[in-house]
RNA sequence: CGGGGUUUAGCUAAGUUUGGUAUAGCGCUACUUUCGGGAAGUAGAGGCCGUGGGUUCAAAUCCCGCAACUCCGACCA
């Protein structure tokens, strides 16, 4: 681990809260505002989540979705349709109660999630098997009125997309709600750089409404578990609920089978929580608004400014800035590191004399000096080995910090010595999920896809196992 | 929503115990010298001391509300 060079961020050994919070406002992420627990995304922090947009946008399209908008409010007599739904959302949702001076006859929620308002679009918009399926997505923001916040994890208002379809068959259902979880996982490793565990939520864990809820839980570097992204399979709860029929093949009327599933702007919080250092900020290369910042050393002499203005036009199939402000180089490159950008390159009088440049990888701080005539191959390189081994890291700490606990007494240790994920089987009784939330606070993250049978008991009560389950302490 | 902490210039803080002209460092502006890991000098600008009441000749300071931020729980993406 590289040392640290930026007093003004907290050390994560010190208080990972406090380094969180530093990294976060000292890489010009965020701000707060005057409206408690709604952040300001500032033009950097916003430049993330318009890259993670426009590249979940494509994968999405890839797969046939389509985006629509829906309005921001929901009547209350909507909102109350499906009784499950409802009553996970009620105690965090903001009312519209007036229009202008007077008294709005109905009031209006500002949406929480739009699975509502989508049903009540489908109950028209559907009539035939020939409108099936739809799948539609919204970009937008949500208001969920928490009593704690934190920027990134957890604002009064967020940023997401929020994906709704509606299909014939119970089995298209379930085939939609496991593509998009894979879409989030693939598109978390390969361009977030971050690994995750595919699975199912328990019972007590699944979303409000729904048949069954699968997640990507992924592990941040103080040991605590994140919940990246999250598909539901509805069944045809809602379209019961709603009444969204259409009439199939045989001229029969059925109900169509539902699914929805959202990414929000916590991912970037999952980022920080992931590749951060003492330094601050680290992005991987294919997220990173700025991936090269050319620095010019001795700016003011001749030729210098020149040469980096050059160097921008020679890298500029990267996205590429070069810092011309008045600062001293030092200065600059720790505003680099904590900003997170991937690559610096120094340029001055001597590597300009010798033809060639200093380049410097965020994550390692390894100095290459290489040729002018082959920096365009060689930061591409760095580029990509960098991207790779953020994943390879982020995988090996995961790895180190998941362990396996066949007892009680052994999981209450790991809760309690070993940051991480704790791999332990489960009876499927949620009497032992609440008592191992209430005696440990580690919580069920999910049932993995990959089944291991680690012992035929279950970790708390002994009784027959008949699931293993990733547990941790969740943000 | 329960428990702690904090709130004074853009930022970090001192000053509050014992009421009496609002301080410092950094940052900012201008100029000069600098520049390979947060450079220096000179001259400037910048504050309703979170907010609303109260006590007092006098309040950043004492008393009572309220709010925001932050951390730990509960709830959640």
């Amino acid at each position: 681990m590289a040392k640290k060079l930026v007093e003004a961020i907290t050390s994560m050994e010190e208080d990972f809260a406090q380094w969180y919070t530093d990294v976060v406002k000292k890489a010009e992420l965020m701000d707060y505002s005057s409206v408690k627990g709604c952040m300001i995304f500032k033009p950097d922090g916003y430049a993330l989540w318009e890259n993670i947009q426009s590249e979940l946008d494509k994968r999405f399209k890839e797969t046939g979705v389509r985006n629509v908008y829906m309005p921001m409010f929901i009547p209350e007599s909507l909102l109350q349709l499906e009784k499950d739904h409802v009553e996970g959302f009620a105690p965090e949702v903001a009312w519209v109660t007036k229009g202008g001076l007077n008294d709005l006859q109905e009031k209006l929620c500002v949406r929480p999630t739009s699975e509502t308002l989508f049903c009540d679009y489908y109950k028209n918009a559907v009539e035939s098997y020939r409108d099936l399926p739809q799948v539609l997505n919204q970009w937008c923001s949500v208001v969920r009125w928490e009593k704690e916040t934190r920027p990134f994890l957890r604002s009064r208002e967020f940023l997401w997309q929020e994906g709704h379809t509606a299909h014939a068959t119970a089995q298209e259902a379930e085939e939609r709600t496991q593509q998009m979880l894979n879409v989030y996982a693939d598109f978390c490793e390969d361009y977030l750089a971050m690994p995750v565990i595919r699975g199912k939520k328990t019972e007590k864990e699944k979303f409000a409404g729904a048949e069954a809820t699968y997640t990507i839980e992924a592990l941040m570097h103080d040991g605590k578990a994140l919940q990246s992204g999250t598909s539901h399979n509805f069944g045809d709860g809602f379209a019961k609920a709603f009444g969204i029929q259409y009439t199939d093949k045989e001229n029969k009327l059925q109900y169509v089978h539902q699914t929805s599933w959202g990414m929000t702007t916590r991912l970037i919080g999952a980022v920080i929580m992931v590749h951060g250092d003492d330094s601050g900020l680290v992005l991987p290369p294919k997220l990173a608004p700025t991936q090269v910042m050319i620095i010019p050393v001795m700016q003011k002499k001749e030729g210098v400014l020149e040469k980096a203005a050059w160097l921008k036009d020679v890298l500029s199939n990267y996205r590429v800035k070069v810092d011309d402000s008045d600062k001293s180089p030092g200065w600059k490159f720790s505003e680099c590191e904590m900003r997170g950008i991937p690559v610096r390159v120094e340029i001055g009088p001597k590597d300009i004399e010798a033809g060639c440049a200093v380049i410097v990888r965020r994550d390692t701080r390894e100095k290459i000096q290489v040729s002018l005539d082959e920096i365009n191959e060689k930061v591409g390189q760095v580029l990509e080995n960098m991207q790779r081994e953020m994943l390879e890291r982020a995988r090996e700490h995961r790895d180190a910090h998941t362990s396996v606990a066949d007892t009680y007494e052994e999981f209450k240790e790991a809760v309690a010595n070993k940051p991480g994920f704790i791999k332990a089987m489960w009876c499927e009784d949620e009497a032992c999920e609440i008592k191992i939330k209430e005696e440990t606070t580690a919580t069920a993250r999910c049932m993995p896809f990959a089944q291991e049978q680690l012992s035929k008991q279950c970790v708390c009560c002994s009784r027959p196992a008949k699931k293993m389950v990733y547990w941790g302490k969740a943000y």
